[in-house]
DNA sequence: AACACAATCAACCGCAAGAAC
DNA sequence: TGTTCTTGCGGTTGATTGTGT
């Protein structure tokens, strides 16, 4: 059985939204807001548009405080971060972003951060070429066997392979020792009391994950998954076999990682791991809490601990 | 100047989940 | 309790703009 559609496609207008269009959907819910009601918006409105057409240009363009422009590189750490922690989960980490949308931070991730980090400096296993690059986030090698692995488990592998073959380039595929640098056991997962402050977060999907980040007053940033009803806490039980938590080598690892991270992302020219943080302006990269649990790159949550799968199947198979 | 290709971003689409009935 | 409606989300598309040849 099919769904209903929310509108009637014949009837209803598409395509860029005029001045005018704007203009009566900007006053009327100024004045009245939206009624809890965004498919009767546009009839009471006598706007020919979809009622998600008019969310969606409300909430991206018309909303107050909606900052458009360039992204910081505080903003570009904020996302880097949390992408790599939590995947593509943009309405969250937009959320971190005051301002800004999801979608403009999923076209930001996707046009150029994306292509910074992944693109940037990575020598390739085999042919380094775009095309086969494209091919491993696909999921699927050239014997067409592996199995296929989502985009963003794909994606975040990559980087932290990418991350880790710069770092020590001598750590080849099938290193095990090498393998989870970025991965620490959280031994602490304290569920966030406090919830982004923005107005937009009010979904039930949001609210699945708690999410404070520090990082603009240089502290640790802390990510935390929890199941909904904000009560359950996350194991923390060791995960696969072979997955074993780095122990001495994760801290300076990350340290380093954060300072790779940097030079992909601004070609700042950081060599050492001490002098990485405090450049760029205060921006902490995967900071961690100087004699406390370092940050986890790969905290465990359902979806990350599946990625952990992931990964191992990938390394382990190889 | 003209064309091809790439990059960008606003808008659309379909799905999942919760609310309402 | 089951069904329908609405919202919110992430992925994708396509028009526009920029850049290279």
């Amino acid at each position: 059985m099919g769904r209903a559609p929310c509108c009637d496609k014949a009837t209803v207008k598409r395509g860029p939204w005029s001045p005018e269009e704007d203009a009566m959907l900007k006053a009327y819910i100024e004045e009245r807001g939206t009624g809890n009601n965004w498919i009767a918006l546009p009839h009471k409105i006598g706007l020919k548009r979809c009622g998600k057409s008019c969310r969606l240009r409300w909430l991206n363009y018309l909303r107050p405080n909606i900052k458009h422009g360039d992204f910081t590189p505080e903003e570009d750490s904020t996302i880097c971060k949390l992408y790599i922690s939590i995947g593509s989960r943009w309405s969250i980490i937009a959320a971190q972003l005051p301002g800004r949308t999801d979608n403009d931070v999923k076209n930001y991730w996707n046009t150029k951060l994306k292509k910074r980090l992944l693109g940037g400096r990575r020598k390739d296993r085999g042919a380094g070429t775009q095309q086969h690059r494209q091919g491993e986030l696909d999921g699927a090698n050239n014997d067409g066997e592996q199995q296929p692995l989502s985009a963003s488990a794909m994606e975040r592998i990559q980087l932290c392979m990418q991350l880790q073959e710069m770092q020590n380039p001598l750590s080849s595929i099938g290193n095990h020792n090498n393998s989870l640098h970025l991965w620490q056991p959280s031994s602490h997962h304290q569920v966030a009391a406090t919830h982004s402050n923005n107005s937009n977060s009010n979904s039930s999907r949001s609210s699945s994950f708690d999410v404070t980040v520090a990082a603009e007053q240089g502290q640790s940033s802390s990510l935390n998954g929890q199941h909904l009803g904000g009560q359950q806490q996350m194991e923390t039980a060791a995960p696969a076999d072979g997955l074993a938590s780095p122990s001495s080598a994760g801290n300076s690892n990350i340290v380093t990682i954060e300072a790779e991270l940097q030079e992909l992302l601004y070609s700042a020219t950081t060599t050492t791991t001490d002098s990485v943080v405090t450049q760029q302006g205060g921006v902490d990269w995967w900071s961690y809490d100087q004699g406390k649990s370092p940050v986890n790159c790969w905290d465990f949550t359902p979806e990350t601990s599946s990625v952990l799968q992931d990964y191992a199947a990938v390394v382990y198979d190889m």
